[in-house]
RNA sequence: GUCCCCGUCGUCUAGCCCGGCCUAGGACACCGCCCUUUCACGGCGAUAACACGGGUUCAAAUCCCGUCGGGGACGCCA
């Protein structure tokens, strides 16, 4: 077993530990983004860890889920473990601070229903008559059989106090009386979410714990199990919480979809927006700057720059994606090389129905690229590059700002006299056409409007001539017939 | 209920630690204008915030106290 210790070197490892109880959501998301940053920014370790100690709520369908979501955002990592193969590394930890004495058998049942005694009427902090009982009293029961759940003595007398310096948070600190007696094993003999964290991240030498703030007070316990472990804790950085418009923390249950990471992939966002996105939430540069790639999020990250302030995610039932989002995926789009950018397209295409080739939607993606948002915008802004067919439109359409129907069946004549003639490139369009407009005594605006949507099939559209050349010859002097057509048969 | 964390434009944030340069900066969204063959891009501009109340100080968004508001943690879940 890789029993790597974290050498003498001060190169940091920090982990993710996901627990694969559902897809992967931006929450925590921003919780492997922001370790693997601070892993690059440090030269460090990147650790991925499942913690997948809960088997009822575990599946491997969520397992896979996660691993796609993040192979999506493109962030490897160093190393790789799975809690559920490391159960008696657990067991002999649990067994060891036991031996110390720090911890004690528990044999009061465990309960049953949902409703916790705690809450209401303040702290709970151990079983009567568990915490005092004779280890020959605690040894014959557990030999006859008895199930017991082992669990932390807190030292709850010499008026200790916990404290630790959060990388984010600052100095924190608690009286260790106020803790509750936590357990480390459950009946069943499985390890409880905090030992197993603590007992993996010792044995794996992880230096940095950075994740969500919903851990800070699970801190004081953790100290005291690395305490009973014997070893040095990390250092501790805690998130400020990723929270829905409503205040309330992102959960899955909640809030569906809208939180899962491949809703974003489906969605046609760049791996590097979505990361450049969630970076912003709770995290800044300091310099204004918003629009950042990953080597530059690299060099910037720092767990100074990162706020305490809990982040809104903005999204309503109408619109899933937060405004912010989006334009930064714009703006990533709009810096994509077109030679990239299209291969990126084209599986939208195949999804919607479209029949497509690599060379056609290369040809199409300049004229689109600064006209989407999403990658998936591309199927309606480029449709009519692949119809065979035009789609129904009002011929109404057709005709002109400050013209009639006579005027667009003009420039549309006189268009199908023009266009056979010419080059169907970019610069003899133009020339072909200005020029049409002008011996036709009109604006330039008003002899291409009749044009474009007799060929595009709608009013607003990539730049005509460009448009018209990707579309070729053949493609427009048909769906000019077609819109000539259907003009006079309006204006019967 | 107990403990903890947080509180600058609608949202993400800079400024706060080391008071004065803050008549509070940037961005998104919204609105307007310009550019323009439509749309988009781009450019310019407008609206918009220091939660509240007390201190300390010549001076407070920045320091102190309190109030209110929001969030989180209190499981044999993770």
């Amino acid at each position: 077993m890789p029993d790597s210790a974290p050498s003498a070197a001060k190169t940091p490892r920090v982990r993710f530990a996901p627990s694969p109880t559902g897809f992967l959501h931006v929450g925590s998301a921003r919780t492997f983004i922001f370790n693997w940053l601070y892993a690059r920014h440090n030269h460090g370790t990147m650790v991925l860890r499942l913690d997948d100690t809960d088997l009822e709520r575990n599946t491997e369908a969520s397992v896979q889920s996660i691993f796609e979501g993040l192979r999506w955002l493109g962030l490897d990592w160093d190393e790789e473990y799975k809690q559920s193969s490391r159960l008696d590394l657990h067991r002999r930890q649990a067994e060891a601070i036991f031996a110390k004495g720090l911890a004690y058998r528990d044999f009061t049942p465990a309960h049953a229903g949902d409703d916790n005694q705690s809450s209401a009427q303040g702290a709970w902090l151990f079983n009567p008559g568990m915490r005092e009982m004779s280890r020959e009293e605690s040894d014959r029961r557990a030999a006859s059989g008895e199930p017991f759940a082992l669990r932390y003595r807190v030292p709850r007398d010499q008026g200790r106090n916990l404290s630790f310096t959060d990388g984010v948070y600052g100095e924190q600190s608690k009286p260790a009386d106020e803790v509750e007696d936590f357990a480390l094993l459950r009946s069943d003999s499985f390890p409880t979410y905090h030992l197993a964290s603590c007992a993996d991240d010792a044995d794996l030498g992880i230096t940095h714990i950075i994740r969500g703030q919903d851990h800070l007070t699970n801190t004081f316990k953790h100290l005291l199990i690395f305490e009973g472990l014997g070893v040095q804790p990390p250092q501790f950085a805690h998130l400020p919480l990723l929270v829905a418009p409503d205040g309330a923390k992102l959960s899955k249950r909640k809030h569906g979809a809208v939180v899962s990471v491949t809703t974003y992939r489906d969605a046609g966002f760049l791996p590097q927006a979505f990361v450049n996105f969630l970076c912003l939430l709770g995290w800044s540069p300091k310099d204004d700057r918003e629009f950042l790639s990953l080597d530059e999020l690299t060099a910037a990250f720092t767990l100074e720059g990162v706020n305490r302030a809990n982040a809104v995610i903005n999204f309503t039932d109408a619109d899933p994606f937060d405004p912010k989002a989006v334009w930064l995926n714009a703006e990533h789009i709009r810096a994509l090389p077109v030679d990239e950018l299209a291969p990126l397209l084209g599986p939208f295409f195949s999804r919607g129905g479209f029949e497509t080739t690599p060379e056609k939607v290369l040809a199409v993606t300049p004229l689109i690229r600064e006209r989407i948002k999403l990658l998936r915008d591309a199927v309606s802004a480029a449709d009519f590059f692949f119809l065979p067919q035009l789609a129904p439109y009002d011929p109404a359409e057709l005709i002109p700002q400050k013209g009639d129907a006579a005027m667009a069946l003009r420039v549309l004549q006189h268009a199908l006299e023009v266009l056979p003639a010419i080059n169907f490139d970019h610069d003899s369009l133009d020339q072909a056409l200005r020029a049409a407009a002008s011996h036709m005594g009109l604006k330039a605006g008003q002899a291409f409007q009749p044009i474009r949507v007799a060929v595009c099939g709608r009013k607003n559209a990539p730049p005509l001539f460009e448009t018209m050349a990707v579309l070729g010859r053949d493609v427009c002097l048909a769906r000019i017939r077609q819109a000539e057509a259907s003009l006079q048969s309006l204006a019967v």
